[in-house]
DNA sequence: TCTGGGGTCCTAGGACCC
DNA sequence: TCTGGGGTCCTAGGACCC
């Protein structure tokens, strides 16, 4: 990339100085339980998805720094964690642990009560409304925020320090919302978003690390690649395969193998890890899919509480994409199949609608072919979102509507026949059905599937 | 240690178009 | 009448993140 003739006056000064703040909360739901509950302070709590009072399934979303002294970690499921850490409740409930299966173990010694911990499930609604709280701080103190998700953000603040002082104006963040809000966050500082994003987690919790221009690549090398964002367990491996285990040695290698094995991916681990990361900080734009998932807490085989489930899911994905004023295109179904082998399918409407009877039917159709396997965990998707804003849908293609329906359907694909052969049928007439209203583009209607005949009318054969 | 839920991005093959 | 090259869309799967 240096060997190319020099355009005068274009060099990257103006990228250079960006002053990058990570803001990252320390074991959110944990804190906003303990905001919840004063109690929970300095006790271990667990925070479990899809965990019930009491039962065994889920898993761990979060755990206090208490709890992770225990070996309970993030994503592990609820029984080891219990394994790890009994629940505070069955001590003094003077209740008996649960006994797995019959092998005779030994009776537990009696718990101690300093080896137990406070059990929690997830309360989405509760963290978001906190969560608000710490957003509202950190737009105060940026001109440029990018939620990354509900307890993450970067900010720009180049506009608003300086490096000479960035460590105080990072410190003055961390105090807000220490003092407004009442959780604890890590920061990191740093030019660039990689960086910035390292370094919130380099000294968690209620940590603050500022890197400076030109100490991003030391600050970097003696790390491990996981530690990388974009390095996972099966990348790592990878990469400590090639002899590069951390930063430093994927800064010194050659990049041409690591875009061999990686493509794109391996020309940006080697950017990254030498500190190369021109990217902007930039709000969030619209999300690309909506989905919801649920699992079964055994595999089913039977197809009717598969379809139920399906059902629930396939109405609040709907519901959802109602309510944010989404338009989607593709609806889509996913299946879990034991020992976890995910199996997804998916299909495209000839344009957009907002149908939840449709997203219904069409994971229902897609989901066929899953009807007896046994499944431990379904999910519907709608993709290829349009945000139209309020009322877009009257102001183009309205025109075909003869009919006085008032929903916001646009149009109403059907099912490929090839898909279902024999189950799809009676699924292919509801679909059309629906889709008197229809107004696609004229190129779109050219891209039915033949014999499709619900919009008729404007076929020229 | 068998694994919860909600996302994003990338890759790769096939269909289809020009 | 089997044949080039480029582009886009669709689908399925995989890796990764929080």
């Amino acid at each position: 990339m240096n060997d190319g003739p020099r355009l005068p006056g274009v060099d990257a000064v103006d990228e250079e100085d960006r002053i990058v703040l990570h803001v990252d909360a320390d074991c959110f739901y944990a804190s906003c339980e303990r905001l919840k509950e004063p109690e929970l302070e300095g006790e271990p709590v667990v925070v479990g998805m899809g965990y019930e009072e009491g039962e065994t399934i889920g898993a761990v979303a979060t755990a206090s720094y208490e709890a992770r002294e225990f070996g309970v970690e993030s994503a592990q499921a609820i029984s080891t964690a219990l394994e790890k850490l009994p629940r505070r409740a069955a001590l003094e409930d003077g209740s008996d642990a649960p006994s797995d299966g019959d092998s005779g173990a030994d009776e537990p010694a009696a718990l101690e009560r300093s080896e137990t911990g406070y059990y929690r499930s997830v309360d989405m609604e509760y963290y978001e409304s906190v969560a608000s709280e710490v957003r509202a701080i950190l737009h105060d103190c940026a001109d440029v925020v990018r939620e990354v998700s509900i307890d993450e953000a970067y900010l720009d603040v180049t506009d608003r320090t300086a490096w000479e002082v960035a460590d105080g104006f990072a410190r003055h963040v961390k105090g807000r919302i220490e003092r407004e809000v009442g959780v604890t966050v890590s920061i990191g500082v740093a030019p660039t978003m990689s960086a910035a994003k390292i370094a919130s987690d380099f000294d968690k919790p209620d940590g603050l690390t500022v890197v400076r221009p030109g100490e991003v690549e030391s600050f970097l090398a003696p790390l491990e690649v996981e530690l990388l964002h974009g390095v996972g367990p099966v990348t790592a491996r990878e990469l400590r395969n090639m002899g590069l285990g951390t930063a430093g040695e994927v800064a010194a290698a050659d990049p041409g193998p690591l875009e061999d094995r990686f493509g794109e991916r391996g020309r940006e681990l080697y950017d990254r890890a030498r500190g190369d990361d021109d990217r902007r900080v930039e709000p969030r734009g619209e999300p690309k899919s909506f989905s919801r998932e649920s699992a079964f807490s055994e595999a089913v085989s039977e197809p009717e509480p598969k379809y139920e489930r399906i059902e629930t899911l396939a109405t609040a994905v709907a519901d959802r994409a109602t309510r944010e004023g989404a338009l989607y295109r593709t609806v889509g179904v996913k299946a879990v199949l034991p020992p976890f082998e995910v199996n997804t399918r998916e299909q495209s409407l000839s344009g957009p609608v907002d149908d939840p009877d449709l997203v219904e039917r069409i994971a229902e159709d897609l989901f066929a072919e899953f009807e007896t396997e046994p499944v431990r965990k379904v999910g519907v998707r709608v993709a290829n979102l349009e945000f139209t804003g309020a009322d877009q849908a009257r102001l183009d293609g309205w025109d075909g509507s003869e009919g006085g329906d008032s929903d916001d359907s646009v149009v109403g694909d059907s099912p490929p026949d090839s898909a279902g052969s024999g189950s799809a049928e009676q699924k292919t007439d509801g679909a059309q059905s629906g889709s008197d209203d229809g107004s696609a583009t004229s190129a779109e209607r050219e891209r039915l599937p033949a014999g499709q005949t619900s919009l008729t009318d404007f076929r020229s054969d």
